[in-house]
DNA sequence: CAATTTCTTTTATAATGTAAAACAAATTAA
DNA sequence: TTAATTTGTTTTACATTATAAAAGAAATTG
């Protein structure tokens, strides 16, 4: 399985966190805080696209809501494929952290 | 502070966890094995080289040592600037994996 | 209906990732 | 002494990913 990338990751991440709230640019205020910087628009809706291809990712568009501005949102909600995939990589994460030698300047 | 991509934490941490045998093709080695996937070898030095440019990584040049084939290697070595990083990407990952809600189908 | 707001899509380009081929220099075998 | 083998790095050429910025859409408010 090949491993995704870390914009994959803090995507996929985001989308479980926000549950029933996970459409684009709240996904996107989610990533930009966990990244300590401002993603582009771009930066968040291609790579959805890109995830919902791979199956990591579904995807609907709602209703509108009625409040000011509230147009159709495209919400995103995480697959077991996408599931296995973050748990793949988290296990990587760790199998690489672990049993790191003292350096000579540390932390 | 830009956030590293993957293959770069995998690259630092094998140099970092290598030690005095971080050269190119121990790298490739070891992060083939973190990734349970044979890495290419341009795959390796080639990021390698990035990495040095950007200051996350030191490097010169051996001497031959007498074993069959044992022409002059490329050492690496992590700095400061890599090391920290490296502790950026990790504090990312802490907090991007924390707090996630129950999902409807569970791991 | 013009202005404003929320939101998505598209476009164009920069940066990264990767396989594969080429190159280099050492040891060993014939 | 030279051909084969081994260990290693560099280069090339291309595919994939990341990103900013602009454009487009549909709703509410003044």
């Amino acid at each position: 399985m090949k491993i995704i990338t870390r914009a994959e990751e803090i995507l996929l991440l985001s989308v479980w966190k926000l549950q029933k709230e996970a459409y684009g640019l709240a996904i996107r205020r989610h990533a930009s805080e966990l990244l300590n910087r401002e993603m582009s628009v771009g930066a968040v809706y291609i790579p959805l696209e890109r995830l919902v291809k791979k199956g990591h990712l579904t995807t609907w568009e709602s209703d509108p809501t009625d409040v000011r501005g509230g147009r159709r949102k495209r919400f995103y909600e995480l697959t077991p494929a996408g599931l296995a995939a973050l748990h793949a990589v988290r296990q990587i994460q760790q199998e690489a952290w672990s049993d790191l030698p003292r350096l000579a300047f540390d932390v």
